[in-house]
DNA sequence: GGTGGTTTTGACAATCATTTTCAACAAGCC
DNA sequence: GGCTTGTTGAAAATGATTGTCAAAACCACC
């Protein structure tokens, strides 16, 4: 109790977070908290896997990171940019592409008022087969 | 091996796949598995945890109900029409409106192809604060 | 370059939704 | 009624995630 006030908190640079926050760069898709910990394990960054999930949940609260629960209940996370965004992932190698779709936006505005709902958010997700996976 | 065939599978009538049906039918929204397994429970209707569970999944499959994954990775359900829709779900008080979104349908697909993907499909929920909950 | 007050770490245990196991049970059929 | 086979459900197993808490690292400030 030296401020008196009550400050968010520091947030401190360490040696573990800039590894995930690395890690996570070198990945081309989404990837679960337990992959990019063995990730990191196999490149010698040791990290543990309980400051993986803390490091990752800070960074998604942060807007650095996305995140998405899959259809079977694992969390996967992504680098990405800052601004709103969706996704068009390949069912079959991962590939990721950010998608700006200002038509949705307005779409999901104008219904949810339709309905009288008010402070609205929504997600959505694209999912495929991209070209590469296709072809061969 | 009596017929020599691979049948699917005859799928039995049981008291306790109907329960499941019409303790979901009661409900306004989406609930999970274990809400809905208390519920049964409370009237009376005794029904196992894990059947739930698998009378669930069942259905789901089937298309005779939604399932969608929370935040906190809890599946939940909900008894739908059978087209292709979307819902608008208030995040206070958990009502949900179904809604049809030719529009965006349309735009997954052309932005879908613009990026070489094919055999799209998507996932798309609304959430916000429905009318009842805003003026209590 | 040391020191102290915090924050952060990480091994381990705990939690919690869901699935598996497997013996008892019930549906539909002869 | 009896048979065959899908179904049930209590308990144990699984698997992702979070809580615990003592030890280690960070970052001013001397």
């Amino acid at each position: 109790m030296s401020t008196g006030r009550n400050e968010p908190a520091p947030a401190r640079r360490t040696r573990q977070r800039s590894a995930v926050k690395d890690g996570l760069d070198r990945c081309e898709g989404f990837v679960s908290a337990q992959e990019l910990h063995d990730r990191l394990r196999r490149d010698g960054q040791s990290v543990g896997l309980t400051t993986v999930y803390r490091a990752l949940q800070a960074l998604g609260e942060g807007g650095e990171v996305d995140s998405l629960v899959t259809d079977d209940g694992e969390t996967v996370y992504r680098r990405c940019s800052p601004e709103h965004h969706h996704h068009l992932v390949c069912r079959s190698c991962g590939r990721t592409i950010e998608i700006a779709g200002p038509a949705v936006e307005t779409w999901a505005h104008a219904v949810a008022s339709e309905n009288g709902f008010t402070d609205i958010s929504h997600t959505l997700e694209l999912f495929g087969q991209c070209g590469s996976c296709t072809s061969a």
